[in-house]
DNA sequence: CCCAGTTATATCACTGCCTTATACAGGTTT
DNA sequence: AAACCTGTATAAGGCAGTGATATAACTGGG
């Protein structure tokens, strides 16, 4: 068991690497019509489907209020709309729409064509690195997900 | 020469992959002291040195009143000082102050400190293909700096 | 069955950090 | 020195977050 207090050089270089990463990353992401969070949720919703927004706003790591300004903005939009539960009358479900279904695929489409024209300068070598990692990235993002 | 219009399924690959990973990267970040963009010139200031601030808000793609902002913000905080260029009267030089590489330091170590409690948790071909993919995530981020 | 407590969402007032437009002081050119 | 250009600051406004609190709906014990 690694000790909390000793961090190991690989993970400090591991995670050097990836501030690194998180920064060209960030500045990949066209200045979008979507927020961070608002990404993030309506991502969430596209893959996992409707959810109650007290579902929503921990794992987003967002408060409450937060989420309720949110859920209203996307609905304002016609990305998202407020469904009710027939079990529970507090509850609020919301649901991503079309057009929201839209613009995830629209931001991720801008990234993907961002880093894609970066990716093509790569050595073919570090290209096949990238690759053979992204099992790593996926099992890291589970990790977090459960 | 690649088709704009039409991006490989690799590539598609990995930027989805990057996706996830950017999430939870996010998430990973602490609740900090720092705003991502007054991390990122902190960072910058720290491995850089000084800089006119002229010469920080295009790389942080932030406005330059948002940079002057922010640098009346970092001074208030004591993280950076503004100084003089002896050679040219209007510019305002910008400095990393002992507190700020301090504060940069520990947003490091808290990223860092999570991201080891799941590199641990991951099989060792995957953390080995992590270590492996580095020099490639290291030369996209040199990529976009220049 | 009702009151108390809990849970889910919304509202309010405030703050942080961004934007564009503009002012202004310091250089540069002719 | 007048005209222009460059670097920084200020002003006004917007979006997205916060904590505190209100309100409505569910739940369980007497």
């Amino acid at each position: 068991m690694r000790q909390t207090t000793s961090l190991s050089a690989e993970d400090a270089a591991i995670a050097a690497g990836f501030e690194r990463f998180y920064e060209l990353l960030r500045r990949l992401t066209p200045r979008s019509e979507l927020s961070l969070t608002a990404a993030s949720t309506l991502h969430r919703l596209d893959r996992g489907g409707p959810r109650r927004l007290c579902e929503l706003h921990a794992p987003e790591g967002v408060s409450q209020p937060a989420m309720t300004q949110l859920v209203t903005r996307l609905e304002k939009e016609g990305l998202a709309r407020r469904g009710s539960d027939p079990e529970d009358g507090r509850a609020v479900v919301v649901t991503i729409t079309d057009a929201g279904r839209e613009a995830v695929a629209r931001r991720r489409e801008g990234r993907t064509r961002a880093l894609a024209a970066l990716l093509e300068q790569l050595p073919a070598e570090e290209h096949a690195a990238l690759v053979a990692a992204l099992p790593a990235l996926d099992r890291l993002s589970g990790l977090l997900a459960s």
